[in-house]
RNA sequence: UCCGGUGUCGUCCAAGGGCAGGACGGAGGACUUUGAAUCCUCUAAUCGUGGUUCGAAUCCACGCGCCGGAACCA
């Protein structure tokens, strides 16, 4: 029987367990019916993609429940966080499209309470100094996950002593490490973090915003729960790796006198977000950052909000994702694709159309006289989207067209230009390749064309029917400018495998080619939008375009179903006898994995200057790789 | 190994004792002056073994796999 507590979604998220939970606490009347979430980042780093569904989520449930989301900065730890990153997260929640309107919080504001705390749990019993160093309560006290730990000699200090103590650690009369706060709970408890866990502990170092007023700092399983407490936040979310803490969270809570389970924060735990193709770890990202692997925080290949907006990438899109991709307590590897579905679907409806070739190819067109300029209206909307709006299009005798839309001997279904064959160049004319011009070296540097004036324009005026239709550029009124092609960071599915990030990137993740535009676009300002048609959707960079000087990166390509056909029989075509046989006997789902995996043995190609065979070898065999990746970095030659 | 969590189409998420469903991906087709978009069709799954039940993805038992936890990080 469905229980009417079941939620139907309320604004597009679909429903998840902690929605149900929120429901169902309401109903009851728990935290007298108040929904107050929080958004807890450490700033030590750019937000990224994973932080984007916290930040959704948490967000999220105070909007779709008549409640309040804080942006607290979880900071305290002296070493590690700066200013920059509590802007950058600000920024970044922003851009998505939150608001936390004025609660906005930092730990660092409440050390002094969180002082107060400690001396309450001191004078009640529950917490007490330790003497100890990291070192030896580790290897002599804590015990192991299957043992028992024993108590610290220093465990039944007094009251007065423990006060005198933490009084004088905050004074600054101890060097770092000499002493610690701890909580009182249980040394055989069978949960490590209920084995009395530190709470506060000595460093003399000066903090982005609390300065050098603190030489002691609240850890962060004593600062989270309080902090939570003292801004009455009732849903604490958080990821699964802090389960365990969940224990200690619940003591520290009910220990400094939040006796009411009703009336008192709660935590849950959901999986957080994981990308294929991508890596969430701020340790690795910041490592990229740090040794110029990347241009910075916002370089277009990362996956931080900041990289990802000036790739061009749409807060739409990733809110889409988050609400898509669901929340659960599985641990998930969502498949990027379905993030760039989305991206494609929100830029189809922002994104006028227009032309430029990326690699050029010459085509004169013999029949237009020479000086000859004919200009076209063509509209920068499919006609299916019935919007208004167009631009000029210079035509002439000499145009560019793409490399890649000529093939001297082209496979049976290859619809566009080849010798003898007609093609359309889009809102203008159909032509005809009557010869091909070569250079010494035998490569192709011009195609020599005839036009059909009757097939001139948008409207089909001949009737003629051509298969293909391909964009071009008029050479004379060419605007050539920068395009930065972008492309996955990384070559492995799941990344952050090795150490060395270094050794997983894709050496193809950035292009940078000159390429020719319709003269339109010399007009285009930083943060425009545009599908080139055909080929994908393009960003105006917001840093590095200048007015007359825009540089566009590709945010994602188009799909393509001919480049995925081509690629697939150049797959099978080479392979010989044994080969075709093991395929044959190969599972369809096989197949896919297959795909992939030849994409990076492609990449590793290009990079390494490796046999395609063995570099296929090197993708399949686990083993193999990780020796050919030490070998790498021990220097040997690739 | 101890504690905690988690196993459903290739991927992600639903189904809370009663028709295993959606999205992405993949395959095929329609349409097409973008090999795009759109539309249609298809594809494909309950970790295993027992048990309870008229009926089990769901409840019970025993296994197995995967993830997290033993920082004076968060």
């Amino acid at each position: 029987m469905k229980t009417p507590t079941r939620s139907e979604p309320e604004s597009g998220a679909a429903s998840n367990f902690l929605r149900e939970i929120v429901e169902r606490d309401r109903a009851q009347g728990k935290h007298g019916g108040r929904v107050v979430t929080r958004f807890p980042p450490e700033p030590n780093g750019y937000p990224h993609i994973g932080h984007a569904k916290s930040i959704c989520l948490n967000f999220g449930l105070a909007r779709d429940f008549g409640g309040v989301c804080h942006l607290r900065m979880d900071d305290t730890n002296p070493e590690t966080e700066e200013m920059e990153y509590v802007e950058a997260i600000q920024r970044d929640i922003k851009w998505l499209g939150f608001d936390w309107g004025d609660k906005l919080f930092f730990a660092s504001d409440y050390y002094e309470r969180l002082y107060e705390f400690a001396e309450q749990l001191i004078r009640e019993g529950k917490a007490y100094v330790c003497s100890l160093s990291e070192e030896e309560f580790r290897t002599q006290y804590r015990g192991t996950v299957t043992e028992p730990g024993k108590p610290s000699p220093y465990r039944n200090r007094t009251v007065d002593e423990n006060l005198d103590l933490l009084r004088r650690m905050r004074a600054g009369e101890f060097p770092d490490g000499a002493h610690v706060l701890r909580a009182k709970i249980d040394m055989s408890n069978p949960n490590m973090k209920m084995r009395d866990w530190p709470l506060v502990r000595i460093r003399h170092a000066s903090h982005y915003r609390a300065g050098n007023k603190w030489c002691i700092y609240p850890l962060y399983d004593f600062a989270h729960c309080l902090s939570d407490l003292i801004e009455g936040i009732t849903h604490s979310i958080c990821t699964l790796e802090f389960e365990s803490n969940r224990e200690l969270y619940d003591w520290i809570v009910e220990a400094v006198g939040a006796k009411d389970p009703n009336n008192r924060p709660h935590q849950y735990e959901f999986a957080r977000l994981n990308l294929s193709y991508t890596m969430m770890s701020k340790r690795k990202l910041l490592q990229l950052v740090e040794t110029k692997t990347v241009a910075g925080w916002d370089d277009p290949r990362m996956p931080t909000l900041s990289g990802m907006r000036r790739r061009g990438y749409t807060p739409e899109a990733i809110r889409e994702l988050c609400d898509r991709v669901g929340v659960a307590k599985n641990n998930s590897i969502v498949d990027l694709a379905l993030l760039e579905h989305l991206l494609r679907e929100d830029l189809d409806k922002k994104s006028p159309r227009v032309m430029g070739v990326l690699k050029p190819l010459r085509v004169v067109i013999e029949s237009i006289e020479k000086g000859k300029v004919e200009e076209f209206d063509a509209p920068l909307w499919p006609a299916e989207m019935d919007r208004a709006g167009s631009r000029k299009l210079p035509f002439s005798r000499e145009i560019f067209i793409e490399r890649d839309d000529f093939m001297e001997n082209p496979p049976k279904d290859y619809h566009r230009l080849a010798p003898g064959r007609e093609v359309r160049l889009r809102h203008a004319y159909v032509i005809k390749c009557e010869r091909v011009v070569k250079n010494e070296a035998g490569e192709i540097t011009e195609i020599v064309c005839t036009h059909d004036p009757a097939s001139r324009g948008e409207a089909a005026a001949s009737g003629k029917r051509v298969k293909g239709t391909i964009h071009w550029v008029s050479a004379a009124h060419a605007f050539e400018c920068e395009v930065r092609l972008y492309d996955r960071l990384f070559l492995a599915e799941a990344p952050g495998s090795l150490e060395d990030t270094a050794k997983e990137l894709n050496p193809l993740s950035l292009q940078t080619l000159r390429a020719k535009l319709e003269p339109s676009l010399a007009a285009s300002k930083a943060g425009d939008r545009v599908q080139f048609e055909r080929l994908g959707f393009f960003f105006a960079d917001p840093v590095d375009s200048k007015d007359g000087a825009p540089i566009f990166n590709r945010t994602v390509g188009l799909k393509d179903s001919w480049a995925k056909a081509a690629a697939k029989t150049a797959e099978s075509t080479p392979t010989k006898e044994p080969k075709a046989e093991a395929k044959k006997e190969k599972a369809p789902a096989k197949e896919a994995e297959k795909k992939e995996l030849s994409a990076e043995a492609k990449a590793l190609v290009a990079a390494h200057d490796l046999a395609p065979a063995d570099a296929a070898l090197l993708t399949e065999e686990p083993a193999l790789r990780a020796l050919f990746d030490s070998a790498l970095s021990a220097g040997a030659p690739a």
